[in-house]
DNA sequence: TAGATTGTTAATCGATTAACAATC
DNA sequence: TAGATTGTTAATCGATTAACAATC
């Protein structure tokens, strides 16, 4: 299969392209919110953050969705990004561990303005299951497998503690969550074809202080020790 | 310069590398706690969730730490990687916006079990400024710079609504911060020399979203349509 | 010495970038 | 037609991986 048909010509996106993919779905929202029709590469290059020429590059994975000499139409281009990430349609998702982080996770309105939708906010500690977070009851871990059922919920969040994650992934997987968003600082052990994306605050915070150890005490221009 | 002096062996560690150091200090930390002495790159790489491959290629990129037929003292090797990261020193953290996820990163265990420490809480809304969180006093942002100066404050954590992120990243720089941590949906814009990091929570739920929707609808067996 | 495992080499793969032909 | 800007090409760069020589 050397060549595609039309309607499979969105196939086998990069990786990295479609990292990228929200960043431009969330500038193209700002420039339609702002009144925008009509931009060029360079004009949502720089409100994304990246080069023009990565812009072209990301985009023709996608298809040609932009006319030559003018530039792309913005509702346009914002709805073949959104349909090509899946997000025109509804995500249900369950939040598992509503500690500190699973309270601003369940109140983040981020989620809801994007088409993930928090069906369920699961906690083990029976203590929790009289709160209430977000307008959503906090239910007692064991209805997983039934509440990922009845809502046919594709995308599990984890924000237990370290020592919880492996046990709550396991659970995710056995009741058919086949995508994970890891909030743990801990490697999950999952089976092929399920994805884990981590998120890890702290390894964030590690990786500034290599680059910033490596900038030395600040001078009076703490410019001028700038990076190649 | 192609040469280097030993004292300078450990520089220009790729970014990818750099990005893993944690990782492996982690799982380092994981083996020491539970009392293992020696390890091998296989071990440590399966501990990390890498290929050993992988491991071996970034831990050269340090220095040559192990013994060949033995493998890597874990305590040595621990230390060696907190070194090259800068953790083994302390760090004095701000954090500006203090709605749910500010609360939920002041109480984040994981910074401080790190050499990061959190010296200053700021809020721009006056109501907040009654509050104390993790033992932290709240205070007004206007507070930044002389804050910034006092604790010789290098990193800065954002954690205030898209709108405010920028006008908070330039008083960041102003006060003389050079490593900012953004939690908000915002494109930031910093002089050449200041790292901008961002970890945005909708984004990777939608790159979640881009795969599942890849996957089809859930089979008897989800595990069929595995991606290569 | 024999077995084990590192550190390095070299091949491969994927991502980035600049330049420009195509075309509105 | 002339000017503008896309979509694509090709060169470059960096990251991954497997294999293995070095060496404990």
């Amino acid at each position: 299969m050397t060549e595609r048909t039309p309607t499979e010509a969105a196939r086998d996106i990069p990786e990295a392209t479609v990292a990228r993919l929200p960043v431009y779905l969330r500038a193209l929202t700002s420039l339609a919110e702002a009144g925008t029709a009509t931009c060029s590469s360079e004009e949502l290059a720089t409100a994304a953050g990246v080069n023009s020429a990565k812009l072209r590059k990301d985009l023709s994975h996608l298809g040609s969705y932009g006319t030559r000499g003018v530039g792309y139409d913005v509702e346009y281009l914002r709805y073949q990004i959104a349909r090509e990430i899946g997000v025109t349609q509804d995500w249900p998702v369950v939040i598992v561990g509503i500690g500190n982080l699973g309270h601003a996770l369940a109140n983040f309105s981020g989620f809801r303005s994007r088409g993930f939708r928090v069906v369920a906010l699961l906690d083990a500690d029976p203590s929790r299951h009289a709160e209430q977070v977000a307008g959503v009851d906090v239910r007692p871990f064991s209805d997983l497998a039934a509440i990922v059922a009845e809502h046919g919920v594709a995308i599990g969040v984890i924000s237990t503690p370290a020592h919880a994650a492996q046990d709550v992934a396991d659970a995710m997987v056995s009741a058919g969550i086949r995508s994970i968003l890891n909030f743990a600082p801990a490697v999950l052990s999952v089976p092929q074809g399920v994805d884990v994306r981590k998120v890890d605050l702290s390894i964030e915070l590690q990786i500034l202080a290599y680059h910033e150890q490596r900038k030395g005490p600040a001078g009076l221009d703490g410019r001028l020790e700038a990076p190649a």
